[in-house]
RNA sequence: GCCGGUGUGGCGGAAUUGGCAGACGCGAUGGACUCAAAAUCCAUUGCCCCUCGCGGGGCGUGAAGGUUCGAUUCCUUUCACCGGCACCA
């Protein structure tokens, strides 16, 4: 037939068509549109579903193919959830404040708002193309001052609060305050003083405060990008280079805003058990928080031989290990440690120049550098000396750049009998090896004997495993012959009784760097007074505003220096002008502002809650929409990609913690369930040398054989990311222009697993196409656009649409759209065929069942549902109609095929009524000629019946 | 090095709790329709062997073992690839 004898095919036009109309129809209806409680027409009777994606950065180069993935995932659970019942949120908006516009603003001069709407205008519009059905009333961005207002408010939030650790929450800084002014609680000073609140002067008051906020200025060896212009958090920072650019970073001392994560790491670490979340997502956290158990031992500390002159405080380290301690053949201090400076001044000339030359070295050292000679130990001897607690030896003190300041207490107390980097340190300066742990097979009591005399030997391997203390005694402790565990407890309590160790935990997480030296950035709340000091600018003169830039290129330097440093008269302000209370500062007050600006993260900390009530002018979101939509558990289904597994995912639970603890929200987690979308790579051809060919020098010349066009070499299909050089990007526009979007959603849906990374192959869109084009013929007459219906209900399509509904519900609900969507094409082919073999107006689906094929399609192919949903005469939108029930009855068949296996080899099958039981299963199969022909006349040792499923029988 | 994951036809993948391996799609082959082609519909399609054919047999989920009546699924060893962390004491 020619096009213009069928005008109600389903080609790509068409399908453009009917797209458009009802894309326009459920905005004009406000389809999605999604009411609060208290909002006129919200239905309390139903349960809540908050189903939420992970807001993209509009990038300039708007959507690619992997964008849509987690999209379509989330759209789907949000129009099945929302049919089966529930009021539904399913919110987008912008993560804009970021580096690259930044960076196009360096380039270009283009200010980076401009950029940015304009990237916002493109994903906005591409987004909308698929017919999701987000509630764009809810849509903002990150960089909207109304939001920019309440990222400042939250982290004021943090800057009035403090961490009781008796209570283990954050609390208001008044209950600080009181708790100092009433006496119950002392003010502790540097040095070790405590004093009374009463008894301190107005700065050590001050001071007091400012050392227990959530946020506060600390000084920082931090990641200092001189070509980016910026710090960079640890988490930024990847082989010693930034994760943007690939640029050098350099370690450099600095004062920056940080938050107390820590204080939070164990309860982020404890409250992973309420989530549902990927196993790997959980570990990667826990690996990042990095709790270990041990203990901190001091050790004295004196000046060379001259055990006359000793160094005022001790030398605190931290261990796994306390139970090796009688190993501890010397000691390792970072080289920024306090006590290299103190070595400094005790040495003699010689020596003072060979540590200051170590410590500058590693201190100019970049990262990368370290990772580099990671093999290689380097050191300088201090010229100090330590007194070993357990052993009474003096063991020198080394300083080495293996040992990091930030971790710990920043020194070590080194075993090189069991520790592998101790040992190869200890190799490389022929430092004493002394053994004090065997194997639990070798720690027979010859060994003890032999090991305690001759327990300075060497050796090759370190034995790093749990094992039997030996040569471990004193006078007063002895460890010899104890289990590593038992020796830690026995050493702990030892050491303690003699004050002079405790038992600690230590995490790797460190707090958080939160001050970033660029433009496009939330800036902080905060001003400095003449004295230095930072005072908060008041909630009501929210939101700070960025200055206008013109020069948005970075101070390449080697000392930080923020960008905003260039926006002298915004800087310069006065208390008043820049909001600060004038209690806490008069208003004449010339006071300078912060001029460094949040990281990106600040925006994706909380965006979740906002959607709640994103027009909301008074608070960041009313406590009624947070608790409504948050629920008892948070976001019940969450969905992004494995690259944010510990930044974004770590960090938006630490502010929401915060917020639970200052009573802001009332879920301690904020994502119930979290889900990973997988990875759309694309095909890659490799020549036999290993080197990839461009996808467009490469033809398939039978199967699965392919050879490069221009030699005729044979090549390898293999799997790689999309990428430029080697052809293989897809543009998601140019696939909805050639099949539409329902093509491009079910296409994208049935590739594969949603958390497993697939390849794109166009070749195989076609087959989703098909599936749509044929649903289409079989309820619309292509001439005249007239639904064919059948008259009579057919018993067995009618018991697989029964199936397919059950199966597509179980389906979506476990996020299995590959296989929903399979059960959709059974159906569908199912009908086609029965319209084929039966007579003209026989086969086929009638009203009704096409009605609930249209209702489980209709999460998958919005617009070709609602199309036909409306050809079907019904008016309201199909995304208000309810789900499919299920028909148990109709699940269970009459008689059951079970197979028939020998021994587990299946030879033949039977066919069963489905009300049969074990006993007569059994007797039927030993009934059929074929079983009876298979055995032979040897009667069976063994027959196992597996109702529903198979028989086996063991000759 | 440590942690996590994956491995199934020519290709993407299915098998949800130890129970018929290969659903569904792509590709391929044959047929119907057509002057022809496209489109569509029907059929076949894991590999190997025997058989003119009907039909029958064997092998098969990265590899090697094990547990079990029965293993893609559980255990041990091992290989390959992907992701994360990486001098954290």
């Amino acid at each position: 037939m020619t096009e213009l004898e069928t005008p109600f095919r389903y080609d790509a036009a068409f399908a453009d068509g009917i797209e458009r109309k009802w894309q326009a129809w459920w905005q004009e209806s406000g389809s999605f549109i999604t009411r609060n409680p208290g909002d006129a027409g919200f239905d309390a009777s139903k349960p809540k579903f908050y189903v939420l994606d992970m807001f993209p950065y509009p990038s300039g180069a708007g959507l690619h193919v992997g964008h849509p993935v987690g999209y379509i995932g989330t759209d789907i659970a949000a129009r099945a959830k929302r049919m089966q019942g529930f009021n539904v949120l399913h919110p987008m908006g912008w993560d804009a404040f970021g580096l690259p516009a930044e960076q196009y603003a360096v380039q270009t001069g283009v200010h980076p708002r401009l950029t940015t709407s304009s990237a916002i205008e493109t994903f906005r519009k591409q987004l909308k193309r698929f017919g999701f059905s987000y509630d764009w009333s809810r849509e903002f961005a990150t960089i909207d001052p109304e939001y920019v207002r309440f990222t400042q408010w939250i982290w004021l939030q943090c800057w009035n609060a403090w961490y009781d650790e008796s209570a283990q929450k954050a609390r208001p800084m008044s209950q600080l305050i009181q708790q100092f002014e009433s006496g119950a609680r002392r003010v502790e000073l540097p040095n070790n003083i405590s004093k009374l609140w009463s008894e301190c002067d107005a700065s050590e008051q001050r001071q007091a405060i400012d050392n227990m906020r959530l946020t506060y200025l600390g000084e920082q060896l931090v990641n200092w990008c001189p070509k980016l212009g910026t710090v960079l958090a640890n988490e930024e920072v990847i082989d010693g280079k930034s994760e943007r650019g690939g640029f050098p970073v350099m370690r450099q001392p600095l004062k920056q805003w940080m938050f107390r994560i820590t204080k939070y790491a164990q309860r982020l670490l404890n409250d992973l058990q309420l989530v549902d979340w990927p196993e790997s997502t959980r570990t990667q956290q826990a690996e990042w928080i990095g709790r270990s158990e041990g203990a901190e031992i001091y050790f004295a500390v004196h000046v060379g031989n001259d055990a006359a002159v000793i160094a005022p405080e001790k030398l605190g380290v931290f261990t796994t290990r306390p139970d090796t301690l009688f190993g501890a053949t010397y000691m390792v201090v970072a080289p920024e440690h306090a006590l290299v400076k103190f070595a400094v001044a005790h040495a003699n000339l010689a020596a003072q120049k060979e540590l200051g030359n170590y410590v500058a070295a590693s201190r100019r050292r970049s990262d990368i550098d370290r990772q580099s000679q990671s093999k290689t130990k380097t050191g300088v001897f201090t010229g100090l000396f330590a007194v070993n607690p357990a052993t009474g030896a003096s063991i020198p003190i080394w300083t080495a750049d293996y040992v990091l300041l930030n971790y710990g207490t920043g020194a070590i107390m080194a075993v090189p009998a069991h520790d592998p980097r101790d040992h190869e340190f200890a190799k490389a300066f022929n430092l004493p090896i002394r053994i004090v742990v065997l194997p639990p097979h070798d720690a027979g009591e010859n060994k003890i004997a032999s090991a305690s005399h001759g327990g300075a030997s060497e050796t090759e391997a370190t034995y790093v495993q749990d094992g039997i203390a030996t040569a471990s005694s004193n006078a007063e402790v002895s460890l010899d012959g104890l289990t590593t565990s038992a020796a830690k407890e026995k050493i702990i309590a030892w050491l303690d009784q003699r004050s002079i160790g405790k038992k600690r935990v230590n995490y790797r997480l460190r707090d958080w760097l939160f001050s970033r030296q660029r433009y496009w950035g939330e800036p902080f709340p905060v001003v400095f007074a003449p004295d230095g000091l930072p005072y908060a600018i008041s909630e009501s003169a929210l939101p700070v505003r960025l200055p206008e830039l013109e020069d948005f290129k970075p101070t390449e330097s080697d000392t930080p220096r923020p960008l905003l440093g260039k926006a002298v008269e915004w800087i310069n302000t006065t208390a008043g002008a820049a909001g600060v209370s004038a209690a806490d500062l008069p208003p004449q007050t010339p006071v300078k502002r912060e001029a460094n600006t949040m990281p990106n993260w600040a925006g994706s900390c909380w965006y979740y809650l906002r959607y709640c009530d994103p027009k909301n002018t008074t608070r960041f979101v009313s406590q009624e929409a947070q608790k409504y939509w948050m629920g008892e558990r948070g976001v019940d289904l969450y969905v992004g990609g494995s690259e944010h597994a510990v930044l974004h995912l770590l960090y938006a639970r630490f502010w929401h913690k915060v917020l639970f603890d200052l009573g802001h929200v009332t879920t301690p987690e904020p994502f119930a369930k979290l889900f990973h979308q997988g990875m759309i790579t694309s095909f890659a051809y490799q020549r036999a040398d290993g080197s990839l060919a461009p996808a467009d020098t490469v033809q398939e010349i039978s199967d699965g054989v392919f050879t490069e066009k221009s030699t005729g070499q044979s090549v390898k299909q293999v799997i790689a990311k999309m990428s430029k050089s080697l052809k293989n990007v897809v543009n998601p526009d140019d696939v909805i222009a050639n099949f539409g979007a329902d093509t491009f959603r079910l296409y994208e849906m049935s590739m594969g697993p949603l958390e497993a990374s697939k390849p794109w192959n166009t070749r195989d869109i076609a087959g989703s196409f098909r599936f749509l084009q044929r649903a289409w013929r079989l309820a619309v007459d292509e001439r005249t656009g007239e639904l064919l219906l059948a008259a009579k209900c057919e018993a067995t399509l009618e018991k697989l649409l029964h199936r397919a509904s059950k199966k597509v519900g179980e389906d979506i609900e476990r996020l299995a759209f590959n296989t929903a969507i399979a059960t959709l094409i059974e159906v569908v082919n199912a009908a086609t065929r029965s319209t084929t073999l039966a007579s003209a107006d026989e086969g086929g689906l009638t009203r009704d069942q096409l009605i609930r094929f249209v209702k489980l399609l209709a999460p998958f192919a919005p617009h070709f549902a609602e199309e036909i949903w409306h050809k079907l005469g019904c008016a309201e939108a199909l995304s208000t109609a309810s789900w499919p029930t299920v028909d148990t009855t109709l699940l269970i068949d009459d008689e059951i095929e079970l197979a028939v296996q020998l021994c587990g080899k299946v030879k033949t099958r039977l066919l069963v009524p489905s009300t049969a039981d074990v006993n007569a299963i059994e007797k039927m199969a030993l009934a059929d000629p074929k079983v009876i022909e298979m055995l032979a006349g040897k009667t069976p040792k063994k027959i196992i019946v597996v109702p529903g499923r198979l028989v086996n029988i063991v000759a």
